[in-house]
DNA sequence: TATGAATGAGCTTTCATTCAT
DNA sequence: CATGAATGAAAGCTCATTCAT
């Protein structure tokens, strides 16, 4: 109940991100927005920084649990990479807001080295999957291409895919997944 | 002569916007950046919108031309693909400044519908080529699978691999642009 | 006390306008004048020229009520004409900065139709007056002379007075009640 | 020929203060209507104040020869009375603009005392009619009414009757023209 | 916790005026 | 005489932030 305001807050400078852009995105229209007065958003926060860090913070761990759900240690390389690619996939097409505003906040001066710390904190258990996906040469499975190169052929794809006013199939889906895990798994 | 001004202010704001962002790139910083007064600025463009925009179109123009550079319309789909991927990667590999201009103002409301129909127009040629790669059962050679996903596959990953600060050979250049090949081909 | 800055600022307005002008009367020296911030004034008011007709209403309100003092409905229409007259010389006279304002307001692309339409609700009741004083052969007591000249003769004539640097005596001024009233009633 | 394009400028400003007032008339746009650059502007007057003066002094000289047109100092007080006071109708109502014109003029600190002595010895002719025109004891056959009460029943009411949509007929005016002299002639 | 009036630096933009050509 | 790019002070206005209540 307590954190009931601050979600509002969050929520309501997600939707003027997204239509208006971090300029154009003015606390008093965030106050007006949320339903909270000018004042109070700085008790729960910092200053208008800060509110842009926790708004990243939480989406990018919604992110984080929707791109690990069903996801086990046990799975295959393949099984993981299929699994993956799909809640990524999922994730992007459902939270469009939310894809947005990280698209923003990634490309923007906003997003500098000092922040990115909490960043690479918070996208780790990502990067124990990618980890698992090593160069055969390393002991993986996968071709010996640079990791941008196996990022871009996953995730990239699957956000660009998400982004489209298209609605994909599951088979669809299915057969664009297997794609992707040929063209990186050294077979 | 006649246009030094103008395109001295364009080259400023992109500047300015890669380094700070939208947001904290004020006229006043435009005009002593660019060594101009800040109402000589009025006189070249309606106003701050405008000088994005323009430097927008400057920045897509030279993208198409360096994108299509050695492409003729004899060659097979084949080598079509490796010479526009490769000019692809080396264009965002050239130009990081215009690179991190285009990922802010693609993704920002700065860049809405209205302005898009111009985007659309400044790509068209792209667009040609991109035709030529089509399905294989609409008598092309491709996989059958979503134009986004042939340009997530390709122009996509051009664009990481570029923003990597990673230096990569021609050779491993050439095996990453088969592994595109091979992964969006029908062979 | 609510409301107190607010008058402030206006009164600061009419001060500024009679003195300088429309032009030459900054918000910057509007705040200074009236003890407010730049940017209060921008709590209070729209823009510069909200302020402007906030002043306007406020002063035509004042007007009307002036106009209307010891005005009954059971004066005959040489008493009611006698009263109202030298309520409008007297408005005139005591208020030279409210008279000076609405001389430029009311001559100014400021006031365009948009506007005139407030204005017509607000001199309501001074039409009230008026119409009461209809051409005979409308069942009134007057000449049948346009509207216009009625207007000019009576009230168009008490503002020039009250212009004047003169100070007319109380008897100068009945003299003078009785000039126009003898100039538009049909004897 | 020499004068053209400054009376191209006189009359494009003419047309910009009517529109849009004083504010609101920049020299950019005064050079853009005109037909003149920028820079011949100040060739032909002296600052913006100069071109506002200058075409202050235009209409004034041109009223001033229509208010005086077919009277003779042979007229009878009331001949010359009515004549310029149909002249007076009639200017007002042919040259609305110029009207509109120095009623901000006139109303605005842009005309302030400094301006005045200009305009004194302007119509300093219109002053000999005015002269001819005294109260009884002082040798005229006028009531004995502050020049300001004459001035107001004539041309202020003359003014009010132009700015009208109405339009009044010969015999009409003629009516208002002699009501006008009933009120003020002491016979 | 909560309000919203208040602040004031700084923003985008305008515009009278100048001057090299 | 004529041009129009250039100037820069100053205009109107915004907005992150504070603080008395």
């Amino acid at each position: 109940m307590a954190g009931k305001k601050r979600e509002a807050i969050l929520d309501a400078m997600l939707d003027l991100v997204v239509e208006r852009g971090f300029h154009n995105a003015p606390m008093s229209l965030l106050a007006k927005r949320s339903g909270a007065s000018p004042g109070v958003i700085y008790h729960y926060f910092k200053n208008k920084d800060d509110v842009i860090l926790a708004l990243y913070l939480r989406v990018a761990s919604v992110k984080r649990d929707a791109f690990l759900a069903g996801y086990s240690e046990d799975m295959t390389p393949r099984e993981a990479l299929l699994q993956v690619w799909l809640n990524a996939y999922r994730f992007y097409r459902a939270h469009r807001k939310e894809t947005r505003f990280l698209d923003q906040y990634l490309n923007s001066p906003y997003c500098n080295a000092a922040r990115m710390h909490e960043t690479v904190k918070t996208d780790a258990s990502i990067g124990r999957i990618m980890k698992l996906m090593r160069p055969k040469k390393k002991g993986g499975v996968l071709k010996n291409l640079p990791s941008e190169a196996i990022d871009g052929l996953t995730l990239g794809l699957a956000i660009r895919l998400a982004k489209s006013e298209k609605i994909f199939s599951e088979s669809k889906l299915m057969r664009i997944a297997e794609t992707v895990w040929e063209a990186i798994a050294d077979q």
